[in-house]
DNA sequence: CCATATGTTACTCG
DNA sequence: ACGAGTAACATATG
């Protein structure tokens, strides 16, 4: 489920948690496959008494940087949430791991559909250099990223969930990314005109920043929906355009948002008025 | 039973 | 080489 806004929000309660600075004391490993790597029984060693000095986010990624220059990598997929608990607390449904911090905090992770993965490494760049620029940095290079529309034929809706060319979408914001650009999804990336791609970058980093202030999409109320650590649901569900809008009128121009399947995901968009 | 689900990757086919 | 489509991972919901 989560996405850039939502990765961010979890972050961020990490970090209000006071999660950094706390010791990983003990780790408890109930379904090993969601550990990427080192194999699960290396991990459980390496992983101990490792300190959290910083928590941090890089696309669709948390990065816990640990002492003796660990790099702890959760990619939560489509229902990984990360919860807080008191020490006494029983082991909770899709629970599959937990970490006490300082022999005081439990720190779970928990995934219905067990697509999530951790994994722990000391070379950070391996899973991340792969990554495009985040949307949301104000450095970032437009020029770079119309270069490589410009080179694709894939529709533009493909291209925005592609990680390698932008970091942090998702379907959920794509969508409103292109809503909000009055751009097609079914465009083909390089007959995008510079003012188009240009209003594409805007859009992007208009409705991420939109997701983060109003920490994260919720789409629902239970397990399978986005929650920060201490299971807070977000509010941005209030405040999209056109994701699961199908047949409403289209809050711009009143026409019916219509929804597709494009790039094997539900598009909804307006066919009056985006182009 | 069927379709669908906020993600990613591997594979096939044309 | 490229893009589109499909399946896979695994589970729950409507």
């Amino acid at each position: 489920m989560p996405e850039l806004p939502e990765v961010e929000t979890v972050v961020s309660s990490l970090i209000k948690g006071g999660i950094e600075k706390s010791l990983i004391t003990d780790v408890k490993i109930i379904y090993s496959k969601c550990i990427d790597a080192p194999d699960f029984s290396d991990f459980s060693k390496l992983i101990l008494n490792k300190k959290i000095l910083k928590i941090s986010r890089r696309g669709k990624y948390i990065i816990f940087s640990l002492s003796e220059g660990y790099f702890m990598l959760v990619h939560l997929k489509m229902t990984g949430r990360l919860t807080i608990t008191d020490i006494s607390k029983k082991e909770i449904k899709h629970e599959h791991i937990r970490f006490e911090l300082d022999k005081k905090i439990i720190l779970s992770f928990i995934d219905t559909r067990k697509f999530g993965k951790i994994f722990l490494t000391k070379n950070l760049n391996s899973k991340l250099e792969k990554l495009g620029p985040e949307p949301i940095d104000p450095h970032l290079d437009f020029n770079q990223i119309f270069s490589k529309i410009l080179k694709s034929k894939k529709k533009i809706k493909a291209l925005l969930l592609d990680q390698s060319i932008l970091s942090g979408l998702g379907n959920i914001y794509a969508d409103e990314t292109l809503w909000e650009a009055k751009i097609n999804p079914n465009k083909i990336s390089l007959s995008l005109t510079l003012k188009e791609m240009k209003a594409l970058l805007d859009s992007a980093k208009k409705v991420l920043l939109r997701g983060i202030k109003n920490k994260g999409t919720s789409l629902g109320r239970n397990a399978f929906n986005f929650a920060d650590i201490y299971n807070h649901f977000g509010e941005n569900q209030n405040f999209l355009n056109v994701y699961k809008q199908e047949k409403k009128p289209c809050k711009r121009c009143n026409s019916v948002i219509t929804k597709e399947k494009i790039a094997q995901r539900s598009s909804y968009f307006c066919p009056s008025c985006q182009r």
